[in-house]
DNA sequence: CGTATGGTTGAGCCTCCTCAAGCGCTGTGG
DNA sequence: CCACAGCGCTTGAGGAGGCTCAACCATACG
């Protein structure tokens, strides 16, 4: 699943074509790094460092200081905020080519972490944004990454202002199944949650067993199927689902 | 306390110079405009248009074709979300020098209405698109904004998931105190409250019984004074608010 | 085999929502 | 000038949705 890349590649950009790590890059095509010139490519390549990040450790805790930024190549992160007290909303979701990082504060105010093994393409966040500086183009796709995610939490802040809990988890579903769906085998649509119950109650403002019984609930009414405990499951009846999320 | 810019002020730009217009903008030193060399002020006010919004009046509807986007003057604009059986979550408050609309979007997903009488300087979208191209620092200056609101957005997905009623209250005052908060005469911060009970309510995701029971509480406990159904009030004990937002 | 982890399910409670009434102010029309 | 409607806000009573606490099950792992 993983890509092959070392620890620490420092192989030499080769002049006037792309740079040899990146080229083997599995997130070359749908990342930042898409839509830059080679002149681009081989600055970004000379500060990058590849880094395989083991399930469950964190990238960067909340009130660090914030040194570091990437492009996640492989796997998936999971951005948090919390209480004083402990209670934490998961933020974002990052899938390989998303940028990692919070750009242009001096301290992190976020804690990012491994949801599975994650491979990620990291930089000295001050050594980027000179980069970016240079680069236009580069802030261009940037600025797009920054709008899509501004769109997304703001789409998250009305679910988490205004939707009850059998609503939330219709809309995750939904979400995924526009994001992974699959046909099924006999009808339906296939998904696997990539999270777990507890990640889905932080992720949705809800508690585990919340969302352990509206799931449940679904089963039950033959919206979902799932064996016990099980993330992967199938949608039987998408179009029920989108009535939940859109009342009247 | 508005400014008297004409409904369409068409004056021609002042080649060399910043143009007319802008110079005497009251948003001209916190807005974006205020980091954009001549060439770029030039060029954004050959395509502007100063506006005027009446109160309750919008800017956009969601639905509707995104033709255009802003800079607001003055005054102050709510920008919302809703679920299709009229649920409404304010999804952002915008104040003078903030950036109005969604770029690179063809349709609109969220209404943007005024808060009271407003004044704005109103751009087609996809020429004010275009000139960012020809303009790095007004791109930059962009995502210096995107991001910021990215920030803004993620403390409240925190607050819209994770907190009680009691809480967001308090994270509210808290916020006005920190941007327009005055030192009272007889002690303790004065602040005007700039919306009502009911979008305070779609702001913080509750409802408007909620609201004013909270600020009731607040009041009966000395924590906050203000006559009944006011909207200023000073706050008097800023530090129980702290440990009201930040417990244990 | 015992423990840990993740998930499900049940019982009871609490916070916040819903519904309703009432107050004070403003503006309007007779 | 007063009556009245309308709006924004407050306050109360009651109910429901989701949280808390707890028990239990399945699987993985040492």
């Amino acid at each position: 699943m993983l890509s092959h890349a070392s620890l620490l590649d420092r192989s030499p950009a080769v002049a006037g074509g792309t740079p040899g790590r990146c080229a083997s890059c599995g997130a070359r095509g749908n990342a930042l790094c898409a839509s830059v010139d080679e002149a681009g490519l081989t600055a970004l390549h000379a500060l990058g460092r590849r880094r395989i990040l083991p399930s469950g450790q964190v990238f960067n805790w909340a009130g660090d200081r914030n040194n570091h930024c990437a492009m996640l190549v492989d796997g998936m992160l999971k951005v948090t905020a919390s209480t004083s007290d402990g209670r934490e909303q998961i933020v974002e979701l990052l899938f390989p080519g998303d940028f990692v990082g919070e750009l242009f504060e001096e301290d992190a105010t976020l804690t990012i972490s491994a949801l599975c093994e994650t491979d990620l393409c990291a930089y000295p966040r001050i050594a980027f944004e000179r980069t970016l500086e240079q680069h236009p183009r580069m802030e261009r796709m940037l600025l797009h990454h920054a709008l899509a995610a501004l769109g997304d939490a703001r789409a998250r802040m009305l679910a988490l202002g205004r939707r009850n809990a059998r609503e939330r988890i219709a809309g995750f579903l939904l979400d995924l199944v526009e994001r992974t769906g699959r046909p099924a085998p006999g009808g339906g649509v296939r998904i696997a949650i990539p999270i777990s119950r507890g990640e889905t109650a932080d992720y949705l403002g809800l508690t585990i067993e919340t969302v352990s019984r509206q799931l449940s609930r679904l089963k039950a009414q033959g919206i979902l199927a799932f064996a016990k405990g099980d993330r992967d499951c199938t949608v039987l009846r998408e179009d029920r689902l989108h009535t939940i999320l859109n009342p009247v």
